[in-house]
DNA sequence: ACAAGTCGCTTGCAAAACGCAAGTGAACAT
DNA sequence: ATGTTCACTTGCGTTTTGCAAGCGACTTGT
């Protein structure tokens, strides 16, 4: 059993993200949802980073009680939960974004088509995340 | 003793950018000489939220691994060690500046004159910064 | 109806990382 | 020569992580 830990170290907004996003797990899981379209325990379990599933039960937990993302039951399958963005959650886009970009510049990485993308309108590429998680489902 | 890891879990650029800056510290280390100025151990130290002793050696050896930061001695005091920002460190001003906006947003946090400051106008913001360290000193 | 999955976890345990306090050695200050 | 500052390191107890196994609710196949 865990709790939200309400008391900040700091009132430092950038103090404030990394308290609810600075570990190794957060922000894959938010990519998951908000790249992949990816919404089930099982679906975030089979990211090639493959977290133990005692830390991502933790991490959704947390992200939940941040208000980051919600759960709701699958209605064509009790075992199932859904996790999605909540408009807090979506709106971690350009954070999202810049880290890409950032690595992109500095690092050898893989998946240099969705660098590219970014790279050649960020606001486009925002505003087209941004539309695809206002319908509610799809 | 340690190493920089160099085997990461995946290429994502975005895994990337979480194993080498994705903890409690490394950012706020960041934040102190991108923002603050600060450039020593003990000034590090004197953050808000206190890292302890071997936590800050530990990520600044880590930062200065990863080709982010880089270490000089103080030319006036040989006790002093000084850490500058390279380019690629300067480079996560959009990083920094993404996460205290989504933290302005959406939490309740002291500093809102620096958030104001970004939300104003981003691109110049992000000027004077690049400006600010081009510079070799002050 | 019943057995055999599937799903989203929890539990137990060893290893790693963290926080705290105290200590160390080199460089400076008096 | 003595004391202080600086950037750490060391020791140690606590917390977090990773790994494997298990569990209860629900669904699927026969």
């Amino acid at each position: 059993m865990r709790k939200a830990n309400t008391k900040r170290r700091s009132g430092c907004p950038l103090n404030a993200s990394v308290e609810m996003l600075g570990d190794r797990w957060s922000l894959l899981v938010i990519r998951d949802m908000m790249l992949l379209g990816r919404r089930t325990f099982k679906e975030f379990l089979g990211s090639y980073e493959r977290p133990a599933t005692n830390v991502l039960a933790d991490r959704l937990r947390r992200l939940a009680a941040y208000g980051i993302i919600r759960t709701e039951r699958d209605p064509t399958d009790g075992r199932k939960l859904i996790y999605q963005l909540t408009p807090k959650g979506i709106d971690l886009a350009p954070v999202l974004t810049e880290l890409v970009l950032w690595a992109g510049r500095h690092e050898k990485t893989e998946n240099r088509a969705l660098i590219r993308l970014m790279q050649k309108d960020k606001e486009k590429f925002l505003a087209q995340i941004r539309q695809r998680w206002e319908q509610p489902r799809k």
